[in-house]
DNA sequence: AAGGTTAATGTTTTT
DNA sequence: CATTAACCTT
């Protein structure tokens, strides 16, 4: 162990060993922030201190927690058991299982995942007759979602908050949402954390259960929590206070998922007598690359400040940033085409280089560039595994026989394959099961029984129900993958694939023998039901060399040498639509969207933006990236077809005001000079004519004589 | 119950 | 443009 220590930095030695009270690592990018994790967890273990179920390590990643267990069992020269280390989900619906009669939960209750939840509020909308048109689901899912994040259950939720949501009986579908929820024996991702919580809150006994256990706790990216999170583990620290959290406020970039940076920034005050150590010294990329990112993060504020300095021996040269200015956008895909073809000949590999876009549809433009100059490509990111149609039927199908009463999976696969069981039949089961308040499949059979479901769709209903039965004893007898490897033949499903003429079809019956061969890997039916729930995740296999393509959210705590980073256009990078929702707090988080993008690069950045994009129909004429200027020009290095065209005669966007957007010399004091007054009227290009509410710095509440109330940032509107 | 047609709608998505 | 969900027709 003494070997792994000496091995740390001053700074990374002391993160390790302040073992006792609450620290808090700000870790930067590149800092060895893993490294520290996982030799603390270690070094708490061999200091015997705790058992190794005594530590409760917490990560946000199947991919972070993974990486842990392996890196403390190497550290230990052992594997570890009883680990409590685990993504935040994971471990809330291990202690939820334990405690589920507490919320009204069967120890075996399913989790729903988001199309399950999607479906389920439409019918719970359709019951209290709230009109889905006016009030689009996933828009009433999206509230729900965050209150769960806010740890808010229906009883915390006020008509104030409410607001006139479904007519104004938003609180009550929100009840009632949770109402079948728990009929169902089902907890959708947020109920794993907000029930547990809730367990905690009331329940003295139980948290004093896990108090006596838990004698250390490790969090890792700790920017990201969001409340629930945040309340779960101040619970747990509750009185030991020896949790370390572990993070960095300048790589917060999920907030739209309920993420609050706040919580970093208020460690010290949540945990008095914090300690707070920061991890400067980057050992991953050259001093330009560093100086850039930090020049472009020191524009945010409310920052707990931290400067990222070269670690390693190699501090000094290095490539400045390119910045390329181009056309179009199928300029910028053939000239990160060409570049990628220079590093080839130079002997770089294609593993080593990433393209990192902002938005996804971004990734289709370069994926065409490579295909037609042969170079390999992965795209990171897009359907997962678990999420294709028929590993979710089959996913249904195991459901239905772990639990019968699972109407969701019942309804996903009742008429698929096909068996005459349409929406008439539908119907009418529903009508029978609510009055009876009765699972689907055991209303099915007692009308089945009682002779009153008769035709095709009963013959159907029949064989299906036969068949299931029928499965559940060959689960109990023969075990569950050659339950399912018969079940996926037996009910025609293999067949109806065999049959289908389209050219996804092979694919799909590839995916169902991986899908029976993944089985094997449990030792039951329901574990590998949790592990499908908890771990949507991608196995890609990173051994052959190929370039990766990906959104910069989906980089975070990934490290190429070359990284691209295309679209850095006003509108693109920084995204138009977070600026009009969320103001100054979502321009910072793009901006460390922008930081997080950057800082992957270990030798290479390259930053593009096109003149001309192609958006849906038409083409639309964009202007460079204002984060481009917040880069000290001296880490930069000029060039591209349109470069010095742009200097020259810029090119105006047609939904930016022009004389805010103009040239980049003049544009901080325009954007500064601008200032509104709470009760101004004021013109915005897109919303038209509005009202000033409220005024903070350059970040406006608007009333809009048409379009409602929004935040949008001063430099977007104009005196009327 | 199934297939074809139209209309709406386009950021990011760790679990 | 291109995808997808809701709708309408047979």
């Amino acid at each position: 162990m003494a070997e792994h220590l000496a091995r740390l930095n001053p700074e990374q030695r002391m993160a390790v060993e302040t073992t006792d009270g609450p620290v808090l690592v700000l870790a930067g990018a590149g800092t060895g922030k893993t490294r520290v994790l996982t030799t603390r967890f270690a070094h708490i273990l061999l200091a015997g201190k705790a058992s190794p179920g005594q530590v409760l390590a917490v990560t946000f990643t199947n991919k972070a927690a993974r990486e842990m267990r392996e890196r403390v069992a190497a550290l230990l020269g052992r594997p570890v058991e009883g680990l409590w280390l685990g993504t935040f989900h994971a471990l809330a619906a291990r202690m939820l299982r334990r405690h589920a009669e507490l919320v009204g939960l069967s120890p075996q209750f399913t989790i729903l995942d988001a199309d399950d939840q999607l479906r389920l509020l439409k019918q719970v909308m359709e019951a209290e007759r709230i009109d889905a048109k006016r009030w689009p689901p996933p828009l009433v899912m999206g509230q729900i979602q965050r209150w769960k994040d806010r740890g808010e259950g229906p009883a915390r939720v006020t008509p104030a908050m409410a607001g006139d949501l479904a007519g104004g009986r938003m609180i009550a579908l929100y009840a009632a949402y949770q109402g079948r929820l728990k009929a169902l024996n089902a907890a959708d991702f947020g109920d794993l954390l907000l029930d547990i919580t809730e367990i905690l809150r009331n329940n003295p006994d139980v948290l004093a259960q896990y108090h006596r256990q838990f004698r250390y706790i490790l969090v890792d990216e700790y920017q990201d929590t969001n409340v629930v999170q945040y309340l779960w583990l101040r619970l747990l620290a509750q009185g030991r206070h020896n949790i370390c959290c572990v993070g960095d406020d300048d790589q917060s970039i999920y907030s739209w998922r309920g993420a609050e940076v706040e919580n970093i920034l208020r460690f010290e005050k949540d945990f008095p007598g914090a300690k707070v150590i920061r991890l400067e010294r980057n050992y991953r990329s050259t001093a330009p690359i560093l100086a850039a990112a930090s020049g472009l993060i020191a524009h945010n504020a409310g920052r707990l400040g931290k400067t990222l300095r070269p670690g390693g021996a190699g501090g000094e040269g290095g490539e400045k940033l390119a910045v390329l200015s181009l056309w179009d956008s199928e300029e910028e895909a053939r000239a990160v085409g060409e570049r990628i073809e220079t590093l080839l000949k130079s002997g770089d590999s294609l593993a080593a280089m990433a393209i990192l876009v902002r938005a996804g549809f971004q990734t289709r433009a370069f994926e065409e560039r490579l295909i037609t100059l042969g170079i390999p490509y992965r795209v990171i990111g897009g359907l997962r595994f678990y999420e294709r149609a028929e590993i979710r039927d089959a996913i249904a199908y195991a459901r239905l026989l772990v639990q019968p009463g699972d109407d969701l999976a019942f309804e996903r696969i009742v008429n698929v394959p096909r068996r005459g069981i349409g929406a008439a039949a539908m119907k009418t089961l529903h009508e029978h099961a609510r009055a009876a308040d009765m699972p689907l499949t055991k209303t099915a059979e007692n009308l089945l029984a009682a002779g009153s479901f008769r035709g095709r769709a009963g013959e159907g209903l029949r064989t299906l129900l036969a068949a299931l039965a029928m499965w559940r004893e060959t689960l109990a007898r023969e075990g569950h993958v050659m339950t399912m490897r018969q079940l996926l033949d037996e009910s025609g499903y293999t067949d109806m694939l065999k049959a289908d003429k389209s050219p996804d079809a092979p694919g799909r019956l590839e995916n169902l023998k991986e899908f029976v061969r993944a089985l094997a890997d449990f030792e039951t039916l329901a574990g590998f039901l949790d592990h499908v729930a908890l771990v949507m995740e991608n196995e890609e296999n990173a051994e052959s060399d190929k370039i990766s393509l990906m959104t910069v959210h989906a980089a975070k705590g990934l490290e190429f040498d070359t990284v691209f980073l295309p679209g850095w256009e006003e509108g693109l990078f920084p995204n138009q639509r977070a600026l009009d929702e969320g103001g100054v707090k979502a321009l910072e988080e793009e901006r460390r969207l922008a930081y997080v993008g950057i800082t992957r690069a270990r030798k290479r950045v390259i930053i593009l933006h096109a003149a001309q994009r192609r958006i849906y129909a038409n083409w639309q004429d964009s202007i460079p990236s204002r984060f481009l200027d917040e880069i000290p020009e001296e880490w930069l290095t000029r060039g591209g077809s349109a470069h010095s065209v742009r200097v020259s005669r810029p090119r105006v966007a047609t939904s930016f005001p022009r004389d805010a957007r103009a040239g980049t010399p003049a544009r901080h004091t325009l954007t500064a000079r601008r200032r509104f007054a709470e009760g101004a009227r004021i013109f915005h290009e897109k919303f038209g004519h509005g009202t000033v509410i409220t005024a903070e710095n350059d970040s406006l509440e608007i009333a809009f004589d048409a379009a409602g109330v929004k935040h949008i940032l001063a430099q977007f509107v104009e005196p009327a």
